[in-house]
DNA sequence: TACTCACATAGCCATATTGCTAAATATGTA
DNA sequence: TACATATTTAGCAATATGGCTATGTGAGTA
């Protein structure tokens, strides 16, 4: 149950929601994720921190940055079911698909692509 | 994106869903939950109301009762896959079942069964 | 060491949520 | 009509949430 609640929390925001999106398209540091959503720093930070509380996102620390994906791999309970369920609220969702065409923009400027 | 918040965040709080766990059951009327859950009748009420606004639940009104049950024949996207995981939640949630047990030893008690 | 960059944490404020009690509404009955 | 029962709605208080700014921390570099 405990675990449930932390997921459906965790889904329950809009932002978060919209942040995991662009994380379907792969791993991002907060940087690009702050450039993206064009909330502080702190606030995506935080949202990241509840997502991979809630064991839907992981944290991979190298360097100064960090990068954050999806926890596609896991084996918890609920995890892939809800991150199923994310991509069909992602792919219905507008503001989800310009974030993603932006992050594929800032992709190509930062020649990450 | 609004039809999923709505459910995740009406799957968020461990009050609703254990309100819909008794549900799994079968139908309920408000007034049996009240005794079952032990919190106010607007309360529960309320909490019912936010259930049915995402979907997840219906009313039947008869006299002076309203029935409440899982909508579990919706076709609303993402309905029937929440309350899946509804399932598997409320059978790993030890209070869940406590409250299980009661709804049957109330449906005993009125001759319901 | 000192400085910079990326990120996390702390604390503030506005709003949302969840419990409650009291009052309104709706239905059935004397 | 008057009253009882079942439920909903309204409004209040305490707590949680989500945005922000300011500050702390950790890694790399001059």
């Amino acid at each position: 149950m405990h675990n449930f609640i932390k997921i459906t929390k965790a889904l329950s925001d809009p932002t978060r929601v919209r942040i995991l999106g662009l994380l379907l398209e792969g791993e991002l540091c907060v940087c690009n994720i702050v450039a993206i959503m064009g909330l502080s720093q702190p606030t995506i930070s935080r949202h990241l921190k509840q997502c991979t509380d809630a064991g839907l996102t992981t944290a991979r620390k190298a360097g100064g940055w960090t990068h954050y994906s999806l926890a596609v791999d896991s084996t918890e309970l609920y995890i892939t079911s809800f991150l199923d369920l994310l991509r069909q609220a992602i792919a219905t969702d507008n503001e989800s698909m310009v974030l993603q065409q932006n992050l594929i923009a800032l992709k190509k400027a930062k020649n990450i692509l």
